[in-house]
DNA sequence: AACCATAGGTGTACGGTGTACACTTGCCAA
DNA sequence: TTGGCAAGTGTACACCGTACACCTATGGTT
């Protein structure tokens, strides 16, 4: 009996870390995203996670491969363009989700949801007919316009239409002289009311670039 | 003579710190940049900086806002499909030689030369005809694949044409078991032989994007 | 000429970080 | 019973940003 609360908890796992460090993450951000803080959650001493990850590294490439597997594969079913579409969208919606994750999808060391989810992507492109160097370029805009965006999303922070404006009306306030910047102070009176949505916005772009790639393998 | 050495040293300055301040991110990387390297460098005692910053966040404004000042701003005197095409080139460079800004152009504080920037963009795009909501719109495809690509450029490394070929190798290395992946064997084998170039890549981009966008003016 | 306020640089200290290294503990095979 | 091994602990170190009290030189006022 005075082994009661050892026997209650539940033994640590490179898993339950993983799962914690992503909660953790998510919840708290990057920033206050420490081995010690993650190690309190879990009931535990700083120094056990290092029984079951490298280091502090090692964990956060775990913690992108689990955002990779988060990622739905394009898809053989459909057409290359729907295939695409979809899993831009999401993996919008993944880095959504974990808005640390953003900066770092391509930094580190690939596991294997990493490696699965480029060469679905590259094979999709390939079996639509993209000749290699033209797959490259295809592939190539399409992340780099999602990864930016996701980027802009969170640093801009227009999370929802609603707080949209109000989110304007705080950047104006920062600014000072917003007559010295006309068409800022446009932007910062007009976007408000044009009920600006995210996930809009990023359809209208994916759209501009995948007509563009789509009128392309016609030639 | 006794103070000869206070005399030779020249004072800090707000403008001193922050150039230091960059030329060491640029070399040493973010993670190694510390107030205390920095300080350092400067031959001062770290506290020394804080007579001239208010502490390392309002530096790296200051410092995200030198990268902004870098940045040409689009012309007035050509099209604004040059201009944009301009700016954005003008862009990625700046990034290039300063990576450590690449996820922070957007989430900070925002400086003069970053609303300069942005109004000025805004300005070419509205004068070039684009309705508010279309403007906004190719506003944000536009910086989305900036920022994107810059970051997958830092991130995948190949840094000059040459280079691709022995980067796509050690990535091959780590990730072994190829014969699962068929379409990332076939970058790692194809792309060194195909002349990669970030810049060309960038173009070509950057090019289906304003394509899209010239065509949508036009209705 | 005497003063002294102020700006700029210093020294010390505190609470945070990642993690090396030596230790205990609990379990299971022999 | 023993002995080895995996999992968790405790202590310690070097580094980080920065609060706070202190010194010192300079330049304007009297």
């Amino acid at each position: 009996m005075t082994k009661s609360t050892t026997v209650t908890r539940k033994p640590l796992s490179r898993e339950r870390v993983l799962e914690a460090a992503v909660a953790l993450a998510d919840e708290a951000g990057l920033e206050a995203f420490s081995m010690r803080a993650l190690a309190q959650e879990l009931g535990v001493v700083p120094m056990a996670l290092y029984k079951h990850v490298a280091n502090k590294d090692e964990l956060l490439d775990g913690m992108v491969d689990g955002v990779f597997g988060e990622i739905e594969l394009p898809s053989a079913e459909v057409d290359w363009r729907s295939a695409m579409r979809r899993r831009a969208i999401s993996t919008r919606e993944a880095l959504g989700r974990h808005g640390w994750a953003i900066g770092m999808m391509e930094s580190r060391r690939p596991g294997p949801a990493n490696l699965r989810n480029h060469n679905a992507v590259m094979g999709c492109l390939r079996g639509a007919g993209f000749p290699f160097e033209v797959a490259i370029h295809a592939y190539s805009v399409q992340d780099a316009y999602i990864y930016g965006f996701a980027l802009q999303e969170r640093d801009t922070g227009f999370e929802t239409p609603d707080s949209a404006g109000e989110v304007a009306q705080r950047r104006a306030a920062t600014i000072g002289a917003l007559e010295d910047y006309p068409h800022l102070a446009e932007i910062v009176t007009k976007l408000p009311e044009s009920g600006y949505d995210n996930a809009v916005e990023f359809a209208w772009g994916l759209d501009l670039i995948l007509d563009g790639l789509e009128r392309l393998r016609h030639d």
